[in-house]
RNA sequence: GGAGAGGUGGCCGAGUGGCUUAAGGCGUCGGUUUGCUAAACCGAUGUAGUGUCGAAAGGCGCUACCGGGGGUUCGAAUCCCCCCUUCUCCGCCA
């Protein structure tokens, strides 16, 4: 969310991130925003000033009575007042709402850096790292045809028994996941990443803090508990799926005020993350390219705005370590302005090479929200303990997502026999080397 | 699921409708005293919105905030309703 002082003060600047993210419509927006703040503004100082009144004129009531003297007129006169003030706090409620409403769809202003772009075809790929790019002399199968095979996958036993989209492991694919995970966690763990295993299930408050809330409602499962049914309306009492550890862990910190020697806090957490994917049939659908459920160990940070850029940095550096570790062919890719997330002022994401699909395939996203994700969950940090609280930057990239990561494994790593062979740094954790 | 007790500032804790400007204490910061430290004493110490003065740091004023939301009242930390949450006991359960 953006400050509505910013608003207020820069417009300009707003919409010409408006226009870079290629949203034109959303233009009149801002000057629907400022016709509001206005209006608002105005209201809250007639309210105040009545208040004032009230406040004043209720203690001269108050030393009537002790006085055992008549405060009859002035009670009448209070009365009006406080009305008035009714009437004036209603109006400025459905204002608030409103201005609320149209704040949390605004996206974040861009980092200086991000290149301006009409959508994904003009993203920046800042480095390719295909060392480990393999000459087939066979066709190599893709992963579907791998897992089948193998018996290491089923999609269909995973639709029957939740519905499409939601893979089963198996066997040593069972087992080669869970290697992926903790080899990563361990990774992440000796770079000074602290451990977070969060709940998979959040409230409302928590998606509207980290920005999927109220964009994303959409694409959220959700969760209705017992005695659901009789609250007034479904606003109440649900539980939805997270999407991404990057919603509990950020929201760790919603409300507090943290202590600048504290910063930067680096938060590493598995998770399982849940997308309904509503609106995306037709586009990689096939087997692990889109699920509704997956895994992913998420890096999340909490830094000052001077070091959030570096910081930045070094989380895709650290993303980066675990393609490198694995002896995968992947590229870095800097977002432009018209395919960055709302949320992100400057994002980075990774790409692993399938082979079978001759592309690459986004295996995570590091982005720095600089204070956006932080005044929606209101998370600060004070200097020292006399400045003003500021609010923190916070950061988060997939490190990594798991289900893409594994087609990129299956698919380089196969041999010409159909078996796979496990990447050095995973055999500690499988405890075997090979597969079939 | 049932019964009960709680949630007040950075922390502890008083406060049953107006002499509360949220008592008192602890902590922190500044000062006085002082070989040094400690103690004692004095003072300060929240967040947000808004107005005003100022080049700025900030000053001064007003408003809101006692778990959250609604209500009663001229006036609510205090009374009423709903919700969240913590603790204790009982029941059930992987």
């Amino acid at each position: 969310m953006l400050d509505i002082k910013l608003v207020r003060e820069n417009p300009d600047k707003i919409k010409s991130a408006l226009l870079a993210r290629q949203l034109p419509n959303e233009l009149s927006k801002i000057d629907e925003l400022l016709a509001l703040d206005q209006r608002r503004r105005a209201l809250v100082s007639q309210s105040d000033s009545l208040k004032a009144k009230r406040n004043k004129v209720s203690d001269d009531i108050a030393r009537l009575k002790r006085n055992k003297e008549n405060a009859d007129a002035l009670i009448a006169e209070m009365k009006i007042v406080s009305d008035d003030i009714a009437a004036l706090d209603a109006e400025l409620r459905d204002l608030e709402a409103k201005q609320e409403e149209l704040l949390l769809h605004l996206p974040n202003l861009l980092h200086e850096s991000v290149p301006l772009g009409k959508d994904a075809s003009e993203n920046v790929v800042c480095k390719e790292v295909l060392r480990h790019q393999r000459d087939f002399d066979f066709k190599p199968k893709n992963h579907l045809e791998l897992g089948k095979a193998l018996d290491i996958l089923d999609f269909e036993r995973g639709a029957k028994i939740t519905g499409a989209g939601f893979p089963v492991y198996k066997g040593k694919g069972a087992t080669l996941e869970r290697a992926l995970i903790n080899f990563m966690l361990d990774t992440h763990l000796a770079k000074g990443y602290e451990e977070i295993f969060p709940p998979f299930f959040v409230n409302r408050e928590s998606l509207r803090g980290t920005g999927q809330f109220p964009k994303f409602i959409g694409q959220v499962y959700r969760a209705s508990y017992e005695g659901q049914e009789t609250y007034e309306a479904d606003t109440v009492g649900r539980l939805f799926a997270i999407p991404t550890a990057e919603v509990p862990v950020t929201n760790l910190h919603r409300d507090e005020i943290l202590k600048g020697s504290q910063l930067p806090i680096k938060y590493v957490a598995y998770s399982a993350c849940f997308r309904s994917e509503a609106g995306s049939y037709g586009k990689d659908v096939r087997g692990f390219l889109r699920v509704h459920q997956f895994n992913k160990v998420e890096l999340v940070k909490f830094a000052t705005p001077e070091t959030s850029y570096d910081e930045l940095e070094s989380l895709v550096a650290d993303a980066e370590s675990i393609l490198v570790a694995l002896g995968l062919p992947y590229r870095v890719v800097l977002l432009c302005s018209g395919d960055i997330g709302a949320n992100a002022a400057k994002c980075y994401d990774l790409e692993v090479w399938s082979p079978a699909e001759q592309r690459f395939l986004e295996v995570s996203s590091c982005s720095n929200f600089e204070d956006f994700q932080a005044r929606r969950a209101n998370i600060r940090f004070k200097r020292d303990e006399k400045s003003k609280p500021e609010f923190v930057h916070t950061l988060n990239g997939s490190g990594l997502a798991t289900s893409r990561l594994m087609v990129a494994l299956l698919e380089n790593y196969q041999t010409k026999d159909g078996k796979i062979i496990v990447p050095e740094v995973l055999r500690p954790y499988a405890r075997f080397d090979a597969i079939g």
